[in-house]
RNA sequence: GGCGCCAUCGUCUAGCCCGGUCUAGGACACAUGGUUCUCAUCCAUGUAACACCGGUUCAAAUCCGGUUGGCGCUGCCA
């Protein structure tokens, strides 16, 4: 059996779709699975569509999720010259010639074709005339119209496809000798580089059984195909610009690699729990396996994984990732345990910053003014009592006054408000916050006083 | 239009290959309750699906056929 070797082919000709990287990840685990080699090759042959931007946002993805290839990239441009070699001999050998009909032809034909019916094809008469070796127009590959030929293929997803061969025309191949399309240069890079299995987007189906006859006329080894389910986008439709986010580096700022590598992994194959590594995953790992029906990109569900992510984070990479390197160690599990997404960190800026907020806020349910205002002066006089550093001294201290405050008929339960709500509005400028005292033990208890006055000055 | 792929809760899915153990299981989301000043976490509970029709069979989510629907491709893009 032959060693392992896998590839991802993106042309770099926008933003590493998610569905890329989806793909990048199976490829990855399939060929770590097989300890086989995982290849990543730049199809830049649409030369005019190719920028340099994008094979960089390739690699910072690839860098990024951690799926580096066995090697370096591979740049389908630097096999021109294998290309043009290949093409010569298909040329020579009459399995592939020159078409010179003009676009407008082509088209009004495939017209004709749709409006009777039939399968839009090109077989062209030029394949057998004296003008099939002259240079101009593009080339086409001589397909067998009279075959009735099934042409099938045993995809490792979802078993045998077929299609009819009269059904695929004289397809093109090259716009010029130097110039291949797509079908060949995949056909002709694949060979070259010894791709054993072509792991890849659904999308592609169709364009296989072209593939399977151009390995065939070229005389080179068919490797296996497995095809990929799409990623969809809500609309179940294939994930694109318009569903927004489908760059994979459009998640860099707000999720963990790890958190979008378990989502995507786990987006088109079942593995033994929700939560994995992708070494885990390796383990479980069966080409077979993967699913067949497109899986819709689901917010919600990534979100749920980031956050589980981001409480396993150890302090200093917390520290690293939100770029805030003075961060107390102590407020740390109170932010992750409420964040699902990285930059949300700014709604915690009161830990190291004055907030801001409406005075109004500092009102709980019904009470007046001067109760509220009553409330923090005296949680003021608590705090001044206060060793600064005792959570549990300090939450005593403020149920009492609770009870001093409320009314005693009603359970302790809910007069703290008045005396918590206010205390943590002052504290935070936030309705939504962790409890005051564990802001209060993290703050500098001249800070908790300076934001208690601050707090009963806004109040008239 | 042609060709192809697909089809279980709102979403991701288990089960399907080897029919009964499925009053269809889990996760996310949602709802309710508990803890609680608020939020989050955690725990408990709940709502919610086999696209349809026919066949085979004692028995079908599971096998077969058809229909419908969705999607993909249909380029001198990849």
């Amino acid at each position: 059996m032959d060693k392992v070797k896998v590839r991802i082919a993106p042309s770099p000709t926008g933003s590493f779709h998610v569905g890329n990287a989806q793909s990048a990840l199976y490829n990855w685990l399939f060929a770590r699975k097989n300890g086989g080699d995982f290849y990543v090759r730049i199809e830049d042959t649409d030369k005019i569509r190719s920028t340099k931007e994008s094979e960089n946002g390739i690699r910072e993805a690839l860098a990024w999720l951690d799926l580096m290839p066995n090697g370096d990239f591979v740049r389908q441009s630097d096999n021109l010259h294998k290309h043009k070699e290949l093409l010569e001999r298909l040329l020579s050998e009459g399995k592939a010639f020159y078409c010179h009909h003009s676009q407008e032809d082509l088209e009004a034909e495939r017209q004709q074709q749709e409006a009777r019916k039939e399968a839009p094809r090109h077989f062209c008469e030029h394949k057998n005339t004296d003008k099939n070796k002259i240079p101009g127009g593009i080339i086409r590959l001589a397909v067998n119209e009279s075959s009735g030929r099934i042409i099938s293929f045993d995809d490792q997803i979802r078993g045998r496809i077929e299609f009819q061969e009269a059904l695929l025309g004289d397809f093109s191949i090259a716009r010029a000798i130097e110039d291949p399309l797509y079908n060949f240069a995949v056909v002709a890079d694949d060979a070259e580089m010894g791709i054993t299995h072509v792991i890849r987007g659904e999308d592609h189906i169709s364009n296989t059984p072209k593939q399977i006859l151009i390995y065939e006329a070229l005389g080179f080894k068919i490797p296996f195909f497995a095809h990929l389910p799409l990623v969809l986008g809500l609309d179940r439709s294939k994930l694109s610009k318009r569903h927004g986010g489908t760059g994979t580096l459009d998640y860099k700022q707000d999720y963990l690699p790890e958190a979008l590598l378990n989502f995507l992994g786990g987006l088109s194959y079942t593995f033994s729990k929700e939560i994995i590594t992708k070494e885990e995953m390796v383990n479980e790992f069966e080409l077979g396996k993967i699913h067949k029906a497109g899986a819709v990109f689901n917010v919600e569900k990534l979100n749920w994984i980031n956050s589980q992510y981001i409480k396993q984070l150890n302090n200093l990479t917390i520290k690293q990732l939100t770029n805030l390197p003075e961060m107390l160690d102590v407020a740390i599990p109170l932010i992750t345990e409420r964040l699902n997404k990285l930059s949300d960190i700014n709604d915690f800026s009161y830990l190291w910053k004055e907030p801001s907020y409406d005075s109004e806020l500092l009102n709980w349910k019904k009470f007046t003014k001067d109760e509220i205002t009553n409330s923090l002066n005296e949680t003021k006089r608590v705090i001044e009592n206060w060793n600064g550093s005792d959570k549990d001294s300090l939450r005593l201290a403020l149920d009492d006054l609770s009870k001093k405050l409320g009314d005693p008929s009603i359970p302790l339960g809910a007069s703290r408000g008045l005396v918590y709500w206010p205390f943590r509005v002052a504290l935070t400028g936030k309705e939504k916050s962790p409890d005051p005292v564990d802001v209060a033990a993290i703050l500098t208890k001249e800070t908790v006083l300076r934001r208690i006055d601050t707090a009963i000055n806004k109040l008239p």
